[in-house]
DNA sequence: CTTTAATGTAAGCAATGCTCACATTGTGGT
DNA sequence: ACCACAATGTGAGCATTGCTTACATTAAAG
């Protein structure tokens, strides 16, 4: 009982987020719109608003779905690796490469689209699990080297700098025709790409190695 | 000869541009309209498409605007400081701190709004100016210290973090009321603004820190 | 099997981006 | 001083959008 001409569709929710993230991916968060989303989904302009009461709280749906899917990953991650210094290197990768694989959820998530971040506060709760997991190793790491500076300092450098990663891999466009002048940065985002590693290392000998 | 009733406005433009970027200041890039801007500037609805092709166009404009003042600025920092580590440092500071200051600028110069970064050459080419700062900067600490790995190396690691910083900073609030939750995450981005140098020492440090 | 909440529809409003045809103004060439 | 012309602004209008309000249909609970 699940083809045609059918009153209610029966998982409008969902069809009309990942819909959405289909559409941001084509044409950019600016084009969305729901009236096209309905159309697409079969059903009237005003279906939507049975689910979502504005278009911010469905753009805030995809957020939380992001975070969410990242924190399973982190935390699968963090289990499967038991040497400190491979685990934060793991981390990180993982992180990036969630970007990667869901641009337009992390776009959300950390772009200024949904405006003040914290008008929704399941929107804060799954992004602070997210974090959650970054900080418990770093809080190892901190006690294993008997480190000085507090988890958040540790913190505040790592997540800027995985975060940077991703947010450069994403927006950054390394593909097209390299021109002359803007070779030099489309070098350097490639080089996150190719090389994640080396720089994850990095930061961890400069986070470790006390003055 | 410059007030009252005159058919032509004679800055349009440049007003069109504060204009919205005070307008995205108080109410985010969604909500900006351009019949919103010509009516606060006093013109007809259709005047600023004297300017602007597009309401994209007046978009990056601003985001060139922003890759203009960020370049001034890194360039008086690198050349009013010798001392290498030093010049490093303050460079990351600059860098954060013209996000800080200009918060709108900043995320449309690396948001998603702009859709395709490479739509405009111009724009590519500001972007490229500034990044080059940063670039000759890395590629003489390399020499200096005798380094092994690439300056694209170097730089896709350092921007990451600067610019991971600066994004956190503009878009993870730490002022409002701290929720049990999200504390961690908070508390992390908070000592980026107070402790800055810190997490860029630490960033060297791995950087010239040879294995 | 009926009541009721969940879900969908239809019609409509104010606002927006953008186009097109036209008006007004400053400017350069003679 | 003139006048052609490019630059800039106007007005009306079209398709589309987000969202509201009133009503229809269905699934689920009693």
């Amino acid at each position: 009982m699940k083809s045609r001409s059918k009153y209610h569709h029966g998982e409008l929710r969902s069809a009309l987020v990942s819909l959405a993230v289909a559409e941001i991916a084509r044409a950019g968060v600016e084009k969305l719109s729901l009236r096209s989303l309905a159309r697409q989904a079969g059903v009237s302009p005003t279906a939507p608003f049975r689910h979502f009461p504005d278009k911010q709280t469905l753009l805030a749906g995809i957020a939380i779905e992001g975070f969410e899917e990242l924190t399973g990953r982190l935390t699968d991650t963090s289990e499967s690796n038991s040497d400190i210094e491979e685990r934060f290197i793991e981390l990180g990768t993982t992180y990036v490469g969630f970007a990667q694989e869901f641009p337009v959820h992390y776009q959300l998530m950390f772009g200024a689209v949904l405006g003040d971040f914290s008008t929704s506060k399941e929107l804060q709760e799954a992004a602070a699990s997210s974090y959650a997991v970054l900080d418990v190793t770093l809080a190892e790491i901190k006690h294993s080297q008997a480190l000085d500076h507090d988890v958040a300092t540790l913190g505040g450098l790592v997540w800027s700098t995985v975060h940077g990663m991703a947010s450069l891999v994403i927006n950054v466009p390394t593909a097209s025709v390299p021109t002359v002048a803007d070779a030099a940065p489309r070098q350097a985002v490639k080089s996150i790409h190719n090389d994640m590693r080396t720089g994850l290392k990095m930061v961890y000998r400069g986070i470790t190695h006390q003055t």
